[in-house]
DNA sequence: AACAAGACCAACCGCCCGGCA
DNA sequence: TTGCCGGGCGGTTGGTCTTGT
């Protein structure tokens, strides 16, 4: 059995907004605020619109500052960086881009540049060009780190964990907004470009169901941010822990972690010899490969949703 | 000029989650 | 503790525009 519908869908209008009714949304809004409550504001404001139809108006197209038009270069980057981070998290990543709606990004990335990663793969595939990281032959480190600070590790009888703390809008724009031309920033800081993510899915693509990532060495989670690697994708079962030395707990903030700092045996597994991803195959395949990194892991349990709603807020308001 | 195909994007749909009674 | 409700989100749809033949 469904859930009711939010409103009477035969009495609302629907399909596209008239100037008229636009003018209507935006001078109640403007005057008298959503009141918390959109599905009551409609009716206030004397549209026969659906209220989250009236919503989406508002945050997609009515409200102040937003931008239109073209994306810029380093606007391609801060998707690019953040889509291979946290996969298609669009509210999160539109939060970074100030003006920019998260429909606004996703339509972006649908339709301009998922493709132009395509033609760059094409492109990087002729040349054969070596990816620009990681630097040995060891898994490269994961750009998370860029994203979350690391808190202090605690022991338990069973293991040690570390918390991951999101970096705060102002904390984190430095960092993503880095453009080093695809290099290693610091040691724990990376950022994607087209180039650089095209490159990194050529040479290393997705293991079974997800990426790893991380150091080859055996090693605890460290405080100072600098050597601590971040592996996730599937959810962790009981059985993958004892290949870990670190695995993540409770962030402290209401959700259990499923990522891994070290790793074991498995990194191992990982070939020095690039083998190249294969673009011909289903473009799902190269959205699955990127977001496989994350969608069953941080998006859902490393992020604070209630910070990052802050962040979005803070944008559309 | 007419038509088809592809690209683009606004809007909708339905699920999930948190707040609250 | 449970169930309802509204907000928020990601995925998808469908209408319009652009480009190619």
């Amino acid at each position: 059995m469904g859930r009711a519908p939010c409103c009477d869908k035969a009495s609302v209008k629907k399909g596209p907004w008239s100037t008229e009714e636009d003018s209507k949304l935006k001078d109640y809004i403007e005057k008298f605020g959503t009141g918390g409550n959109w599905i009551a504001l409609p009716q206030k404001a004397g549209l026969k619109r659906c209220g989250k139809s009236c919503r989406l108006r508002w945050l997609n197209y009515l409200r102040p500052n937003i931008k239109h038009g073209d994306f810029t270069d380093e606007e391609d980057r801060i998707i690019c960086s953040l889509f291979a981070s946290i996969g298609s998290r669009w509210s999160i990543i539109a939060a970074q881009l100030p003006g920019r709606t998260d429909n606004d990004i996703k339509n972006y990335w649908n339709t301009k540049l998922k493709k132009k990663l395509m033609a760059m793969s094409m492109t990087s595939q002729s040349q054969r060009k070596p990816p620009p990281f990681p630097p040995s032959h060891q898994t490269p480190s994961f750009p998370l780190s860029s994203l979350y600070k690391e808190c202090p590790t605690y022991y338990t009888p069973t293991g040690s964990f570390s918390t991951f703390e999101p970096m705060s809008p102002v904390q984190l724009q430095p960092n993503v907004l880095n453009n080093d031309n695809a290099t290693m920033a610091t040691n724990s800081s990376f950022v994607h470009t087209p180039e650089s993510l095209v490159s990194y899915m050529q040479y290393y693509p997705a293991k079974e169901n997800f990426l790893m990532f991380g150091s080859g060495e055996p090693s605890c989670s460290s405080s100072d941010g600098s050597s601590s690697h971040i592996s996730y994708g599937r959810e962790i079962k009981q059985e993958d822990m004892t290949n870990f030395q670190g695995f993540g707990a409770n962030n402290g903030y209401g959700g259990d972690l499923k990522f891994m700092l070290s790793h074991g045996k498995d990194v191992n597994q990982w070939s020095e010899k690039p083998s190249v991803y294969n673009f011909d195959k289903d473009l799902e395949d190269v959205k699955r490969l990127i977001s496989s990194s994350s969608n069953n892991c941080c998006s859902d349990n490393l992020i604070d949703e209630n910070k990052t709603e802050e962040k979005v807020m803070y944008y559309y308001y």
